[in-house]
DNA sequence: ATACATGCAAAACATTTGCATAAGA
DNA sequence: TCTTATGCAAATGTTTTGCATGTAT
């Protein structure tokens, strides 16, 4: 039993809802999503996913990860190096710090995020609904390089 | 005279410096990206530019937007709606509040966000260079429809 | 004169789309 | 059965590249 049974199953029921039909490829997609830490692209996806689905086409995946974008159970980053990423755990907005050398992802704690947001909100009289925050920089390891 | 004469000035030495020919075409298109407030695509540098120069290609236009990137005279935005935008202005980028009803777009001042990118840098160990932040939601305007 | 920049066309990318076939419900 | 998803291939749109020609220095 994963840890991510639970949003697994959750997904899958919202599929259904959807009238979507649950297919192999789309549960190993979902899982691929589900078990990375990191913030995949679409091709990366597609490798892992053919290491057990070996049939399995990229189109398909571009058009799951696209469905799963609509029903806001993954989130798209945006774009580093050429390729857009996906976060498959926090498919609300968060801050993510991008390393300009080694294009890896990290999602930063940042309590002050809250207070920022309701300045933002009271300086420009918005409703603030939903927001994309980058830092770019050089990451610890690459530092020392 | 124009406001940007003095920047224009100061990007061509640096052009010269570097051992790189002083044209037509890059002249026009710095002065393009100088003359923007906003955020242009290259396509919409290239509409510009070929309005006096006529015989400019697209691919040069990428090459000088490229060059200008490298020394530091053009600030790439990052991708929006499958296209890199570009920021010939603004040293510093800025966080924009975008409305997602009527689409217009204004600069809130935020005096907590220095603080947020300090608090991104010890937490993470990055050295942060440069940042993106976009708010969306309703501005006062369409929360009154 | 001689590098270097330009402009054209073709290539290289990620991503999307059309359609016949396969398969979930 | 009957609709939806798949997989292939072709298309799309942006960006890059190779090379002959043009041009700034």
């Amino acid at each position: 039993m994963q840890p991510w049974q639970d949003r697994l199953d959750k997904t899958l029921t919202k599929l259904r809802e959807r009238n979507c039909r649950i297919t192999p490829q789309r549960v190993a997609i979902l899982k691929v999503f589900l078990g990375s830490a990191d913030h995949p692209s679409v091709e990366q996806v597609y490798a892992q996913v053919r290491i057990n689905f070996p049939t399995t086409s990229l189109a398909t995946v571009y058009k799951t990860v696209h469905l799963l974008k609509d029903i806001g159970e993954v989130l798209e980053i945006g774009t580093v190096d050429g390729r857009n990423r996906y976060d498959g755990n926090r498919p609300c907005p968060h801050p993510h710090l991008i390393c300009t050398e080694c294009k890896s992802i990290i999602d930063p704690k940042l309590s002050l995020l809250p207070k920022l947001t309701a300045e933002a909100e009271t300086t420009s009289g918005f409703r603030i609904t939903s927001h994309q925050l980058d830092f770019y920089g050089i990451c610890p390891a690459c530092q020392k390089k």
